[in-house]
DNA sequence: ACTAACCTGTAA
DNA sequence: TTACAGGTTAGT
């Protein structure tokens, strides 16, 4: 489900609830969503914890606690965070349930990808899949020159190498489709094959969408929710994703549907070249 | 570089 | 009944 906007959304609904809140009680309803760190259970490292802050990298929650303890979060498809000021009975596939010093964090997921893992902070970025990771998009040491470097002279198309998040971190099916479309670049472009100005204008595509899908606190084409439970409003302004088959909303021809990537991908072959 | 696997729900 | 879904990983 969530991609770089939908997690910022998360972290900053999340964050205005949980900051300088102890941990009081871990209840496990599906144990294998959590993880702990060597022999020491997920339970017994977080109870009695404070949680300080939470930060994002790529499409991972950094949730902070006290005593030099992260937890590494991701939500894959379905995973939902939410945030509740009252004692709640956990809802249908809730798995976890913290309970705080005041109101409950759920976690909760359908498809039973999503995880939460806790780790010392110091391995947070060398004993973690989050050491590998490409560049954040939205930051200044984000540049052209970086994308390209990023993409090396590997062999692979576009829409392959905008989703792998080695080569950036945060992208998704959603933004990748709506970045190409505002780039004018069709994803089935090698990478190899991109010249100078088409890499600087993906550049700008991306920091363009990424940061109009968080103004617009995500996209909700289907189960995404942040932390209070609401929608983001980004579906609104989905230019092709989800939009196979209909017009163009800029030349008025039918986009086109083809998988990519192990992926369903939706472009305009007239609008992208 | 592609496919299957991990899961459940929904829509075709 | 089948295909497909915002992701990632481990296999070919």
């Amino acid at each position: 489900m969530p991609e770089l906007p939908e997690v910022e959304t998360i972290r900053t609904t999340l964050s205005e609830h949980v900051s300088d809140s102890k941990i009081e009680k871990v209840k496990l309803i599906w144990a294998s969503a959590v993880c702990g760190w060597e022999d020491q259970s997920f339970e017994d490292l977080v109870t009695g914890r404070r949680i300080q802050t939470i930060d994002r990298r790529g499409k991972y929650l950094l949730i902070r606690l006290d005593s030099d303890l992260t937890l590494i979060a991701h939500m894959r498809m379905t995973g939902r965070l939410n945030y509740f000021a009252e004692k709640q009975e956990p809802a249908k596939h809730t798995h976890v349930v913290l309970s705080l010093d005041h109101g409950e964090v759920h976690f909760s997921d359908v498809r039973k990808f999503g995880r939460i893992q806790a780790i010392p902070t110091p391995l947070c970025f060398s004993g973690s899949s989050l050491c590998k990771l490409g560049p954040e998009p939205l930051e200044a040491e984000f540049t052209p020159g970086i994308l390209k470097e990023r993409f090396g002279k590997k062999k692979l198309s576009i829409k392959a190498a905008l989703l792998d998040q080695h080569v950036l971190a945060g992208m998704g099916n959603i933004y990748v489709d709506e970045s190409l479309f505002q780039a004018g670049i069709s994803p089935e472009r090698g990478v190899d094959t991109l010249s100078e100005e088409e890499i600087s204008k993906l550049h700008r595509a991306i920091q363009n969408v990424l940061q109009a899908g968080i103004d617009a606190q995500g996209t909700s084409f289907r189960d995404y929710r942040d932390a209070n439970g609401e929608k983001g409003f980004f579906e609104q302004a989905l230019q092709v994703y989800g939009r196979g088959g209909k017009p163009c909303t800029v030349c008025g021809q039918t986009l086109e549907r083809v998988r990519l990537a192990g992926r369903t991908t939706v472009y305009c072959s007239s609008c992208q070249k």
